[in-house]
Parts: C-alpha cells; structure tokens; sequence
DNA sequence: CCGGGATGCAAGTAGTCACTTACTTACACA
DNA sequence: TGTGTAAGTAAGTGACTACTTGCATCCCGG
C-alpha cells in the first residue's frame, strides 16, 4: 500500500504550496502515483490533506523536560533548541497552517497540538522552579513560558526574510533566550556566565 | 479615480483569502467594479495586489519611543501596547504574506518593513538603557529585542487559536512582557517589589 | 490456475481561473 | 461641439481544477 508515501507527499506539497496550490496533479506526481488512486483512496483532496495533517503530528517527539529541576539553564537550553528544531524543520507547513487556519479551521485541532503539549511542560518546569525556589516568587509562569516560546517561535519563522533582526549566530540564540528568560525569573546564574556547551550534561534522570 | 478603493479592497480580500484564493472576481466585487477595471488599471491580479501590499505599508504609524529613557517600563509597555495591536488588527495579511512569500519572494520587502523598523528602534532604546547604567551590562540588545518582539508577535498571531496558552487578560499582555524583559535585563523595578539581583537564594536546597 | 484487490491508462465532465476583444456609456474640459 | 478618459457590458479564450467512468494490468493467496 502506498497510502503512507501519498500522505507523506501530499503533506510536502502543502508546506509547499497551501491548500489551493496542492492540486490532485501535483500531489500524485510528488507521490509517484497515478491522481485517480488519490481519490480512490481518500475520496477527495480535502479528505487526503486532512489526513496528510493528522498523520503529521503523530510521530513528534520533543525534548522532555525534568519533573524536578537541576541545572536550569542547561536543561532550559537544551529543551529550548529541540522545540525551535522542531519549528525550523516544519516552518513551511507551520506558516501554510498558520495562514489555511482561518479558512479552515478543522485544522486548528491537529495545528494546536504541539504547541499546547509543549507549552503545558514548560509551564510545569517553571512552576518548579518557583516551587524549590530556584526562581523568584513574582513571576506568572505562563507569562514566562509564553515569552519563551513566543522568542523561539517568532526567530524559527522570522529568521529566513530577516536575518539581521535576530541574535547571532544562529545556533546560540536559544541558548540566549532561555539565559535571559532564567534572568527574568529570578534564577541566579549557576556559575559562569559565558560557558554555554561544556556543562551542559545531565539531560534527565528519572521522571 | 477608484484606485484606492480597489487597493484596499484587493488587500482585504488578500488577507482573507490569501493570492491564490484571490480571484479578479472577488476583488472586482469587494471594490464595487467592473472586473475589467482591475486589468485595465493594473495589468495583471499580480501587479493588482503586489500594488496593494505596498500602498498597506505606507502609512503605518507605531508610537515612538523616546530617545533618552525616562520611565522605562511605562514607555516599554506603551510601545509593546501599540506593536501588539497593529499586529493583532493584521493579523490575517500577516499570516498570508508569512505563507505566501515563500512562493512569491517579491513580497518579503513590504512585508519586513514594519518588524525591521521597530526592531531597530527597540534595539535603540534598549542599548540607550544599558549606556544610561539603568540596565545590567551583560545582556545583548538584539537578543532583548527579539524576544520581546517575538513575545508579541507569537501572541498577536496564536492567540485566537490558543487562548488558554497565552497570559490573561489579553490587554495586559504587553505589559507583563515589557516587565519581564525588563526584569531580564536587570532594570530595578522603580517602585518597590522584590529585587532580583543579589537576594536570590542559591539554587537547589532540597526541603 | 483462478479470483480479487490494488493500481494504471485514456477520456471526459462541469466548473473556475486570468485575461482579451470589441463595443458602449458617462463625464470633464476646451 | 468635439475629444479624451475612466468606467461599464457582453462574450469568449485557453488553461487548469477536482472528480468520474470504463477498461486493462499487475500481483498475491488459495
């Protein structure tokens, strides 16, 4: 069955082109298949591509963050470059579900997933934090994780048309924006101030 | 003339529907003419909404910030107050044009005019801070810049999708933002509230 | 060897799309 | 009164769209 490799080009093709521009033609030809066995598997375009985007966000396995807290900044980090991976990797088809939303919005369910589960964790991380006073005790923890995330997402989509806006190089920033984040609860910093790579180590112990 | 009507009538359909959704006929209508006005005028749908796009960024005006820093976290809030509204009365053109300029390139100048110019006003204040001495020294302005900024514009765009994600109530958004970041950067919090610098307690005692 | 399900090919349908041609109306100005 | 300009009407072009029908082909299990 070639079911899999349709949904899989029929999911590239959007992120390429969105929903109008994904014609049955182009679809069936990314997938090397001939455009009636589209329909005769799926029914219609819509049905293919709504199952193309379900299928999708199965299968995304994101940095888990520690229940209890050790090394913030290295863990902070280290889960901070995995999401902003993860947004990078599929800012194509973020950007086409950000903008197909609105026209339709059964998509918002599986579009909101990760987002949700991610900014769930983070919230508890940071609630820890505030809990074992690591952090200080007048922040809004949501507050806090959506200015996290809002930094990471905005560099992953914006970085590509704006380059200059963002911090360079590339491969630090999350490591900057999650810095400044601890800076903003409260969170004393650790040691040194400037070694980003060398003691980060411990990822997770136990859940 | 009628021009500007259908400017603004092409603009609003775009940002509805997106460039391919936007068909001659749904613009002619939205602007009350003749479909045949719309070549006869512009060319092409093409030239038709590359024209609109540009007529948008023209006037938009967002509150200034002040050269020399007075009160900074009612001037920071002010501003972010007035960046997240225009995003937030964009919100739609703008998650068109993010999706759209992959395919059309031609548009990313119009549509990074706007983020470049407030970035650099931010990244000027925010370094106006750290000379004056009211901000730490050991932050970097660009990497404070897109983080506010990214805080904003992630929660003008995903905020209808996801409203439990973001930080409530919505119109006091920006200044929890602009006071965190401030915070971030190590700017006292005028008034009283805890202070974050020397205070803190060092991380991790286990209770 | 046979039957059935998945796939392919050829052809076609009804609709929409951007865009064109040819002609007409309304009005401003000299 | 004549001329030019902006707008409208009517009709159509060829290309593309999602989707259908009918029939041939392949492969795999019994």
């Amino acid at each position: 069955m070639k079911r899999d490799e349709i949904l899989a080009a029929a999911a590239c093709v959007f992120a390429q082109h969105g929903f109008r521009g994904s014609t049955t033609r182009r679809i069936a030809d990314a997938a090397g298949v001939n455009e009636i066995t589209l329909f005769r598997q799926f029914g219609s375009k819509e049905a293919l591509i709504r199952e193309a985007m379900q299928h999708m966000t199965q299968s995304v396995g994101l940095t888990a963050l520690p229940k209890v807290p050790l090394d913030p900044e290295s863990e902070l980090t280290a889960w901070s470059e995995s999401f902003m991976q993860h947004l990078r990797l599929r800012s194509s088809i973020i950007r086409k579900t950000m903008s197909e939303v609105e026209e339709r919005p059964e998509m918002s369910e599986s579009a909101s997933y990760v987002p949700r589960q991610a900014s769930n964790e983070l919230c508890l991380y940071l609630t820890a934090l505030k809990r074992e006073g690591t952090a200080g005790e007048d922040f809004d923890p949501k507050t806090a994780a959506a200015m996290l995330m809002g930094s990471i997402f905005a560099d992953a989509m914006g970085r590509d048309m704006m380059p200059d806006v963002y911090p360079q190089p590339q491969d630090e920033a999350a490591h900057m924006y999650s810095r400044l984040l601890l800076q903003a609860i409260g969170v004393e910093n650790g040691s040194r101030k400037t070694t980003p790579k060398n003691t980060r180590r411990t990822k997770q112990l136990s859940p």
